[in-house]
RNA sequence: AGGGGUGUCGCCAAGCGGUAAGGCAUCAGACUUUGACUCUGACAUCCGUAGGUUCAAAUCCUGCCACCCCUGCCA
């Protein structure tokens, strides 16, 4: 038999069950809620869940858990189905627990059949007062002991549309006096007239989680039913409906710790909430930890996936740094981002010895980390920009860039000395004036004189002005008071880009693409505003310097 | 008459009685036609805490402390 070897614990018992032989095969499933978007959460379950059915050979499926039509909306079901497509996981099978309410009713039958479930008549509040406290029993309900006869009427009369809604609930016959609330005779089944978006008007009486959850798990065949840590006190309740049911494999739950981001929304309720009330342009607003708006802002799948596999799993409530998601959003864009230039705030240069009109052309490649990388040319003029921030009349220790009679390398292109600085009334410097230094381009002999610095830059006549968004995440503290949302956007407009990696951004199919701004950030083209190219920021470069 | 969990470096996380992995972050240095990347080095005598068992404990036992979850006809 294949050796596997654990990397947390639960392929730990996933591992065990095949060495064990309890199982020769693995099933887990993705068992989302379609009631709002997939977020950087889900993908940690994804990750646990998928990562089980690629490395024992085992199936996964997405199944939606529907049972509360009132919450739920085909939108949501398409957009995590694409969500999931875009990490590139595979289900083996697409299902929902709708599917199953037809033999959900006939195992609540057999229940009551059982003398294990029954009818009771206490309204939502009546049940809430006799369930007791955390520290007190609950009562038995009146209707408890009703007799099966009675009970299998009155759960039918349930189900053609006899009661009103909450009028009448299927109840758990289990231990009011269980120290564990979940056992006190939990609610099954509830007379609930609402149109579901599969199963239409077909039912008015629905399963609840979990009732509808472990069966579902059993129907399947699922192995290992992985969830989070709230439903550990469920787990008794699980175990009871699987054999209260009679299923002879039963599936065993294991649950992990959530998610959670530093400073990071992860709340449906909040998000669906900046979704509804306008603040954010949509679930996939760049802003977004939804992971359609972290598609839209630019991050590759193959780097969530990454971040997921980092943090690991375990148990402990924790909240990771963001700083891990970035690392790993940075090393993955490193090895597949074109390289581009860009000028955010602009200083003149002027050299001096290249004549007006004249341009010089230069091939860069396009990723330096890249062995397949392809080349762009880049237009060199008499007038061009650099950074302001890349020269300077006072420099701090350690400063290597442009320095007053210094030599600065135009990244790709000529080395250039300074020879003289133009100021303004107050003494900053407007404009600078350099020399090239012939034969000082890659290949050149003078190529190999030591510069302190290599600067970006863009040709004056052939750079393109563009919109930067520089979006940070919607942040923690931004939400508590959710009437005065501060989403941080701030958006600059520039003089960017050096034209030669501009002009095909305009076509169509070049949207979506990643860049890394030489010395600044990754970014992504997004769309067209105002007939200017929009940049969306994807993350920052560490930066020593700007410290 | 409460129950269920968790506590190992700033943030995650291995460890399963034999004397504290790894990653992120941080700091220092090297390299560099991106102050990026890469590379090198530093970074827990200590594992919530107090005792106990043992030749030996983060790992076993006992008490205590802290935090999280549970009183939906939500999932």
């Amino acid at each position: 038999m294949e050796k596997y070897e654990s990397n947390n614990f639960i392929e730990e018992i996933v591992v065990n069950d095949l060495e064990s032989g309890k199982h020769t095969d693995i099933y887990t499933r993705f068992p989302p809620e379609p009631n709002g978007y997939l977020h950087i959460g889900h993908s940690k379950s994804l990750s646990i869940n998928f990562g089980i059915k690629e490395k024992f050979n085992g199936k996964c499926n997405l199944r939606f858990d529907d049972t509360n039509p009132t919450k739920e909306d085909v939108e949501y079901v398409d957009s995590i189905k694409e969500d999931i497509r875009w990490l590139g996981y595979e289900w083996d099978e697409e299902l929902y627990a709708s599917d199953y309410f037809g033999k959900m009713y006939e195992y609540a039958v057999k229940l009551i059949k059982d003398g294990k479930a029954y009818v009771c008549d206490y309204s939502a509040e009546q049940i809430r007062d006799t369930r007791g406290t955390l520290k007190e029993p609950g009562q038995e309900s009146p209707y408890r002991n009703r007799t099966i006869e009675e009970n299998l009427a009155l759960f039918e009369g349930m189900k053609n549309g006899e009661f009103a809604d909450g009028s009448k609930v299927l109840r758990a016959k289990i231990d009011m006096a269980s120290p564990n609330m979940n056992m006190r005779d939990p609610v099954i089944y509830r007379v609930l007239r609402a149109h579901h978006h599969r199963t239409g008007d077909q039912w008015c009486i629905y399963p609840m989680y979990d009732f509808a959850h472990p069966i579902s798990d059993a129907i399947e065949g699922i192995t290992h039913s992985i969830c989070t840590l709230e439903f550990e006190d469920h787990r008794p309740l699980y175990d009871w409906v699987t054999e209260a049911c009679g299923f002879e494999k039963r599936p065993r739950q294991i649950e992990f710790a959530r998610l959670n981001i530093k400073n990071t929304i992860m709340s449906k309720r909040y998000l669906k909430k900046l979704v509804d009330t306008g603040f954010v342009s949509g679930w996939n607003d760049p802003r977004m930890p939804t992971l359609c708006g972290m598609r839209e802002r630019g991050y590759p799948a193959e780097a969530v996936k990454e971040f997921c596999s980092r943090v690991g799993v375990a148990k402990a409530n924790s909240e990771v740094d963001p700083a891990l998601l970035e690392f790993c959003v940075r090393e993955n864009l490193n090895a597949s981002a074109d390289r581009a230039m860009v000028v955010e705030n602009p200083l003149l240069m002027i050299i001096d010895n290249i004549p007006e009109g004249e341009t010089i052309e230069f091939s860069v490649v396009d990723n330096p980390n890249s062995e397949s990388s392809g080349t762009h040319n880049v237009i060199l003029e008499r007038e061009v920009y650099i950074e302001k921030t890349d020269f300077t009349l006072n420099p701090p220790p350690k400063y290597n860039r442009l320095v007053e009679g210094g030599l600065l390398r135009l990244r790709g292109a000529y080395i250039v000395r300074h020879v003289a600085t133009e100021k303004d009334a107050n003494g900053e410097p407007i404009a600078i004036h350099c020399e090239y230094i012939e034969d000082s381009a890659q290949g050149g002999v003078n190529a190999k004189i030591k510069v302190k610095g290599t600067v970006q830059w863009v040709g004056k006549n052939h750079a393109v002005e563009c919109k930067l968004y520089k979006y940070d995440s919607l942040l923690k503290d931004v939400v508590d008071d959710v009437t005065d949302f501060n989403l941080r956007l701030n958006e600059d407009s520039l003089q960017v880009v050096d034209g030669a990696k501009a002009e095909p951004f305009v076509n169509a199919g070049e949207f979506g693409k990643a860049y890394q701004f030489m010395r600044s950030a990754y970014y992504k083209k997004a769309k067209v505003e105002d007939g200017k190219m929009v940049f969306y920021r994807i993350v920052s470069l560490k930066d020593s310097f700007n410290k």
